[in-house]
RNA sequence: UUCAACGACUGGUAUCU
């Protein structure tokens, strides 16, 4: 059981849906596994991160008794790909539902953009603690309503440092970078992401001295605040000062090495980025749709992007590194290769459609061009 | 360590417009 929970935990991590299906098969080969709750509770998740919501219900449908847990990880896996609806349904058919699942539930509304119905749900809970006020926060911030979230923040009864780290961030991205600041001062502690948070929002509004002063200032950092002001030098085009950093911080994760090449990527430098790429101990699916789409933008290394694409493996595939194909194809001038990548895409997204129709409505193709657009089944 | 182990909230990287 040890080791098979280690292997489903390791395959969410990686969402590699193919390495998920070997380690559930070993485990429905053996009884005890197989009717092993914890173990099926992690298998529901595991195919929740890795896409595959119905793999997960499944495994759900196998359990005799279903515990919070499996209705918490089921309703999660649902929502973490888009099936609100499905969610919603394995909610209510919980017999008793702790506060985790309330939680949960507001937060599969809000990450679905569904800020009405979080808000419903949140004021109707029959209890909540510190995770649900925060995850209403986090409702309100990431569906771009700061006056109710910071309205929210003075009414917590108790704030963590989450809490204020997602007003700090929020506050960022509103372009209010002195504001995140004066409110980074009056908070009574901070954490390596408050740090972080601060830094990212000078970044985001073209202060980076002032960014660099308080990176400077910091007690700790870590990975995320040393690849943060990485990627802050690689957008103003000083790749060397990128460099120095991805090659001076103290430890580099598979984000950091993504973040180089794409620094290289977006300049151009084709062939940094490939080196860069080949030096990364171990990709992930950014990894390869970054060095995709630095392929489609040349518009002649269509071979190259077929490559890294084609050396993937169906199941590390997102629908990113699909747009990024079609892309390719577009970039390269030809049309039906792009659309019949289109269409082998599993769940094509809005980038998708859209995609498709700039590529036709660029080549002087109207006609086609709305067909797509008529086609759509979800506009935004 | 085994009435233990699994579920909810924050900071960094990718695709179209």
């Amino acid at each position: 059981v040890a080791v098979f929970s280690k292997l489903a935990r390791s395959c969410g991590l990686t969402r590699d849906l193919t390495e998920a299906r070997r380690v559930h098969s070993y485990i429905v080969d053996n009884v005890c596994l197989r009717t092993n709750r914890f173990l099926s509770n992690l298998l529901i998740e595991m195919y929740g991160k890795c896409g595959s919501p119905d793999a997960a219900r499944t495994v759900f449908n196998d359990i005799q008794h279903p515990n919070c847990y499996s209705y918490t990880v089921m309703l999660s896996a649902y929502a973490q790909n888009g099936h609100i609806h499905e969610a919603r349904a394995t909610f209510d058919m919980m017999h008793q539902r702790d506060v985790i699942a309330w939680t949960a539930m507001l937060s599969s509304y809000s990450a679905n953009r569904y800020l009405d119905q979080a808000k419903k749900l949140f004021d109707c809970m029959p209890q909540r603690n510190t995770v649900s006020w925060n995850a209403m926060l986090q409702a309100y911030t990431e569906n771009g309503d700061l006056q109710s979230a910071l309205e929210l923040f003075d009414q917590m009864p108790e704030k963590s440092l989450i809490s204020c780290n997602n007003v700090i961030c929020k506050l960022g991205h509103s372009g209010h970078p002195h504001q995140a600041r004066s409110f980074f001062d009056q908070i009574p502690e901070r954490d390596v992401a408050t740090w972080t948070a601060l830094v990212m929002a000078y970044i985001e509004n073209g202060l980076l001295d002032d960014a660099l002063s308080v990176f400077d200032r910091m007690p700790h950092c870590d990975v995320v605040g040393w690849t943060t002001v990485l990627v802050a030098f690689a957008e103003r085009g000083e790749l060397n000062e990128a460099r120095l950093i991805h090659q001076q911080m103290p430890a580099r994760d598979v984000v950091a090495w993504n973040a180089m090449i794409q620094a290289y990527a977006q300049r151009g430098q084709l062939e940094e980025a490939r080196l860069m790429f080949d030096r990364t101990p171990k990709h992930d699916v950014v990894s390869a749709t970054v060095m995709i789409a630095a392929y489609a933008q040349d518009g002649r290394s269509l071979s190259d992007a077929k490559a890294i694409f084609d050396s993937m493996g169906r199941s590390s595939r997102n629908v990113v590194t699909w747009n990024a194909l079609v892309q390719a194809y577009v970039e390269a001038g030809d049309l039906n290769a792009a659309k019949a990548t289109f269409e082998c895409i599993p769940r094509p997204d809005v980038v998708s459609w859209n995609a498709m129709i700039a590529a036709y409505a660029q080549n002087d193709d109207l006609e086609t061009a709305e067909e797509f657009y008529m086609k759509i089944p979800e506009r935004n």
